[in-house]
DNA sequence: ACTTAAATAT
DNA sequence: GATATTTAAG
């Protein structure tokens, strides 16, 4: 039913759960001798924002404590991204308000302002997104759809987790003006090389994995990988 | 720099 | 074994 898609579409942002009710994807992902070990707590008591909201504006120069001394950030291998639901959030906010065709990666990452984030992440997640949305104008167009129920994969979950704007759905309306107005996206700079050197990656939407010696107090420690530790969040491009 | 496809990790 | 994210190639 098309009630009110105005409506749903102005409140839905308020119907999200509240942080405390999400259950954070990357701590799900982390085994419970990880997060001892990395000090990552499930607590609720001051999760570190996931997100960086405005840009630090960091001075021309960086903490040697932040990187301990090491400079090669960029050579390093950068934890996986988890794409909570959040992330996410902020992804298609930032695709709605390019508009689907200037939605490209960088521009994305911009406005999406998250430190940390580059510029492949969001190619790959834009990537999965267009896929979920071909999916689902598929089954909108031919079987009448209830609108809701597509898939039930953790993906389509995901991705449900904020409602697709109804204009994404189109193929290439070149005068769409009908639905939503655009406010300007001014805020972009355009060659922002500054390198953001802030390295406050412990926060939850990294999930950070090696093994160090992480002692187990069970059997298993499913920490048996080989992997470079890395919390550099700088970004080049 | 964008997209698509393959590789890898979970 | 499937899928989520990364890495490589066009």
């Amino acid at each position: 039913m098309i009630e009110n898609e105005s409506n749903w579409f102005s409140n839905w942002e308020q119907q999200l759960p509240k942080p405390d009710e999400l259950i954070p994807l990357s701590q799900t992902l982390i085994t419970p001798n990880l997060a001892i070990a990395f000090d990552i707590f499930n607590h609720h008591q001051q999760p570190p924002p996931e997100i960086s909201p405005p840009p630090p504006a960091v001075s021309g120069e960086f903490d040697s404590s932040d990187i301990g001394g090491d400079e090669p950030a960029r050579t390093l291998k950068r934890p996986r991204l988890v794409w909570t639901p959040q992330l996410h959030k902020r992804f298609v906010d930032a695709v709605a308000q390019l508009g689907i065709k200037n939605a490209v990666p960088k521009t994305i990452m911009q406005l999406m302002n998250v430190d940390g984030l580059t510029r492949e992440n969001v190619a790959s997640h834009l990537q999965k997104y267009r896929l979920y949305l071909k999916r689902m104008q598929g089954l909108s167009s031919g079987v009448n759809n209830g609108g809701a129920g597509f898939g039930d994969s953790v993906t389509d979950r995901l991705f449900a987790s904020s409602p697709v704007p109804p204009h994404f759905l189109h193929q290439s309306q070149l005068n769409c003006d009908n639905v939503l107005q655009y406010m300007p996206v001014a805020a972009i700079q355009q060659q922002q090389q500054q390198q953001h050197l802030h390295a406050q990656f412990g926060s939850s939407f990294l999930s950070r994995q090696n093994n160090q010696s992480v002692r187990g107090s069970y059997g298993d420690d499913s920490a048996n990988d080989k992997r470079a530790l890395s919390l550099f969040p700088i970004g080049d491009d």
